[in-house]
DNA sequence: GCCGCGCTTATCGTATACAATACTCTATCT
DNA sequence: AGATAGAGTATTGTATACGATAAGCGCGGC
């Protein structure tokens, strides 16, 4: 689950480091990790639904058991609720639980911003990725490219964590994130590209100069209030009927 | 995971809601996510340690497929490191990595502090629990209780997360909680128990009181510097000679 | 003597088979 | 008619068996 971010550390390495990179081997369980997450995220599966083992089996051509580990993992990770001889369900939502989420995200991503402030002072140069991952979300804005603009901005978030050098931070994000994913789907669409990427932008900004009260309020409405405005409720109903599934 | 958080929240139901425990059966994956974390925080693994499937399964008395389980969801929970066909370890620890798990738990609990200072203004009751937890404090302290402090030290701080409100807050923050058991296993018996029933109730009185930048500068004064006084490294050293084993 | 190659063994990854539990529907009793 | 007990089915939990991969070791070539 941390795979990803020690990629993006690769990525970001000097030419003088650059190598061949170690290539770890993908099991069964990190594909059906990610199939999971996928398919909960395009709405195959619903917040609320029932998740049964046999049925991912089948339809990802494998055995239970590695189906098992990966959805114990998700589980952990608060995408997936157990109970026992009972079955694994999608983690039922509501506007109230997206608040809880996205108020724990707040407190992890002030702190690393602060941190990020605090580096920037010996060297300007630590949030530059940040920069390079504005000036894209300015480019997808421009051509409409709403997946482009939602994985931007997810990026934007996951490096914020990732700069502070803090591994323990960035893992214990992540599941924040991907709880986000599912509940926001591709919901992405609703809103306005060009202001999302001027967002991100203004924080960049503002982590560079060090004014430690205006980056935290403006990070807290980017954080909470930006997505409170979209009508939840509403979405969550409209991917329900849209599948017009019954069982629960 | 979160099921002892569940727990907790009956144990504070009024009468009128108290109700028979639902009483939820316990399978071979929870049994063994307990003894393994229990293991490692007595010392039976060290730190860096390979933790192999087919030899916990044996000393455990089952079959090794609830035991992969446990140990993919410890994995996702930071605490065992995985490498696809190369099994499992213990998380490797060095004062940089204390450090970073503790930064992350201050910006969480320093979330839960001030949130449960908003919501004392409104209702001064709702921080009582938080009071119980110290006066217990004070009585293992009178009586040398070592383990009972250390139980009611993590208590008291899982209930500052709990009081919130905010399960999310909670689920995120166990996983740290359990990487700090580990990593102090039964050090606690080195620091002064008067100072610790003390802090934590100074750290009550600061939440009622409402000053919010003493709360926060005293929250951080206890998480991070405290645990950094005792000599971090040389406690590894100890354990690890102490069991006197080479098998990395 | 040192380096690289292939074999052996330990261990993990996956599949299949069986046991335990919970849901559902029907037949029966009151 | 309603409730209830029971059988049958669906689904999860666990055990065993087999295949895949990687670390360790001895052999032969240079």
């Amino acid at each position: 689950m941390q795979r990803p971010s020690l990629r993006i550390a690769a990525s970001q390495m000097t030419d003088a480091q650059r190598e061949l990179e170690p290539l770890t081997p993908k099991t069964l369980v990190d594909q059906a990790v990610e199939a999971i997450i996928q398919a909960a995220a395009t709405g195959v599966f619903l917040p609320g639904d029932r998740v049964i083992e046999a049925e991912v089996a089948r339809r990802l051509n494998v055995s239970r058991v590695p189906i098992r580990e990966a959805l114990r993992l998700l589980e952990s990770q608060g995408i997936l609720v157990n109970v026992p001889y009972r079955g694994m369900r999608l983690m039922e939502v509501d506007a109230g639980r997206l608040r809880k989420i996205l108020e724990v995200r707040l407190a992890l991503e002030t702190f690393a911003a602060f941190k990020l402030q605090e580096m920037c002072k010996t060297d300007p140069a630590t949030i530059a990725p940040l920069d390079r991952i504005c000036a894209d979300l300015v480019a997808a804005a421009k051509r409409g490219d709403t997946y482009g603009i939602a994985t931007l901005d997810t990026k934007f978030h996951r490096t914020l964590c990732t700069l502070t050098g803090n591994e323990v931070l960035v893992a214990t994000w992540e599941p924040l994130s991907s709880q986000l994913t599912i509940i926001f789907g591709l919901a992405t669409l609703q809103i306005d590209m060009e202001s999302i990427a001027r967002e991100h932008s203004d924080l960049a900004d503002l982590i560079r100069s060090g004014r430690r009260s205006a980056l935290e309020a403006n990070l807290r409405l980017h954080i909470l209030d930006s997505p409170q405005s979209i009508d939840f409720d509403a979405l969550i109903e409209r991917r329900k009927a849209s599948a017009g599934r019954k069982k629960r």
